[in-house]
DNA sequence: TCAAATTGCGTAACCACTTACGTAATTGTT
DNA sequence: AACAATTACGTAAGTGGTTACGCAATTTGA
């Protein structure tokens, strides 16, 4: 018996962390089975600057959708390990700007062997489920972005 | 454009995390608007203790899936609150029985109306979904259950 | 044009968990 | 009965995020 999830919808958030949690940890017994030092938490970020060369913390903030100062402990994690550098930028002295370092383009070919590993199996499983998550989790993002949860409550309830 | 859901399986877990955050503030917002003096992240033991009446801590742990500190910090906020006590158990010394207060049980009608008003926007919600996200979770959670991640990703890539 | 508002970044403190470790009580074995 | 193994709990330190706040650089607008 597993209470959390018998109480549905209740416990939506706790039930979300917990599988938050077991899903960055089997990502990250992957990278150990390669024998990669790579962390689950910084693909975000380093996956974004393989992609877009060059970005800033406060680009890369809102993209990521975390705060600033998570964009800088993470970047400071991957910096002392040498996989990306950064440089105040030539336009705006406000800026610094993050990129992958030499170290960090070069380990990226062995990552992104493994990144489509993981999303073969992934997907392998979730096209065999009858109520796809990626789907169902993208539907309820919609919800949530087309108005507040407490607007909608209130409204719901006919309140205020 | 959101980099982590386009992601999809790659970024599953930072995508759920931040997902139960987001649910957990949103369920936060509706006791602010009751004016009711309760923390989403409570619900779970608060719950569970208004069911069962008493439970020993690390009963609680394991009924919950958290380790048994968090469910110790968790109840030491709800003692403090006055919400909940605890007590020696007499058939077994090392034992610490938790189970709500006088306070906590006067409270409790006006959470049971908050958590039932909730569970039926969230229904509603859920209801409408093309792919549903309790189901789809419970799909996920049944599939980990059967093998860790890592012995199916060995499988699925003929590792080992 | 220059003062006010805004923006970008950094640091500190906090939060809700976790792992690691220690101690006391109970249980199992012989 | 005694002692080794196990179990329950507590505390400390670590983790990966958050909010709050301050400062310097840029932009706005009267």
């Amino acid at each position: 018996m597993d209470i959390i999830a018998d109480l549905g919808s209740l416990a939506f958030g706790s039930r979300l962390k917990r599988m938050s949690e077991i899903g960055m940890q089997s990502v990250q017994d992957v990278y150990v089975l390669y024998g990669v030092d790579f962390e689950t938490k910084d693909f975000p970020l380093f996956y974004y600057l393989s992609q877009k060369g060059e970005a800033s913390i406060m680009e890369i903030s809102e993209v990521l959708k975390v705060t600033h100062p998570a964009v800088i402990q993470t970047a400071k994690g991957l910096e002392k390990k040498g996989l990306i550098i950064s440089k105040k930028s030539a336009e705006d002295a406000r800026k610094r700007n993050l990129k992958l370092s030499k170290k960090g383009k070069n380990l990226l070919p062995k990552l992104e062997k493994i990144w489509t590993e993981i999303k073969a199996l992934n997907n392998s499983i979730f096209e065999n489920q009858k109520h796809n998550i990626l789907e169902a989790l993208k539907e309820i993002e919609d919800v949530w972005a087309e108005k507040t949860y407490i607007e909608r409550f209130k409204e719901f309830h006919r309140i205020g």
